[in-house]
DNA sequence: CCCGATAATGGCACTCGTTGTCGATGCCGT
DNA sequence: ACGGCATCGACAACGAGTGCCATTATCGGG
């Protein structure tokens, strides 16, 4: 286990290319969100040769696959993270915009329960807890 | 009577235009979320003459003021809302499209209790249930 | 009631994130 | 090794949203 690589052949007709493996790699590394553009950037820092676009389509790709967490900031940009095995949503701060991972198996429940109610299957979610911070509301 | 153009005219500083009523009267009638896009084409088709900067700068202030709602849809785009008093969140058919509104004080008082315990405070939250509906799982 | 200061309007050009295009390139099954 | 075809990537296009600024409308004072 060490490195890495690793968690993306298993999709199937997506083809092994450097590309896609350096931007599975990098998004391995770092934890938290970060925009395509600031992924991009990071990679050509790096040396790695790659266009916008295709960091772009391999994010998109990545979400599609679910391999990926993708949400909007507040100015509509999208932002891209590592799916992590457990479920889980966001709670950020609308000042500072630091992240806080929350889970709640009281909301998954509600909106399975909810959904099926309504007849709905196939259920996904999205939960976005907006605030403001401790050291925002000292500082402001 | 009745209708009350407005809940707008208390925020001083600001001048009460023809416009300005117009866009705070039509979300006083449309009680989902409209895109400023939206927004202006309806206005123009009831022949008000209005310029969509104007929307725009208008539904920025009325959010500034706290008089209406925004979140963000799948693409990015702002989707603007009248406060309403109670709160309710969507449940969408992510194949026909269909919306139905529900509420929950469970995901209310979590979404409180998870923030309040991480320091936040002044919190809002938005939450998205996306399944198929009885009718799609039927036909596809 | 009229006038002037000034906030608001709105057409237009512009920014910027994101997507489409399409010829070149590289992966992979045979 | 070969060839089909997915992928790549430079560039152009697209669309939401904003800045600019001359024009217009509102509102307070005379």
């Amino acid at each position: 286990m060490t490195t890495s690589s690793s968690r993306t052949p298993s999709v199937p007709g997506l083809r092994a290319t450097r590309q896609r493996a350096a931007v599975a790699g990098l998004l391995d590394e770092l934890a938290d969100f970060r925009s395509a553009q600031e992924i991009h950037e990071e990679l050509r820092r790096r040396g790695e040769g790659i266009g916008l676009t295709t960091v772009y389509r391999t994010l998109q790709a990545l979400a599609d696959a679910d391999e990926i967490d993708v949400l909007r900031t507040g100015t509509g940009e999208a932002s891209y993270r590592r799916c992590s095995e457990h479920h889980h949503h966001h709670l950020v701060c609308r000042v500072c915009g630091k992240t806080v991972e929350v889970e709640g198996p009281a909301v998954e429940h509600w909106a399975d329960r909810v959904a099926t109610l309504h007849g709905f299957a196939e259920i996904s979610h999205t939960v976005e807890i907006l605030g403001v911070c401790a050291g925002c509301r000292a500082t402001g």
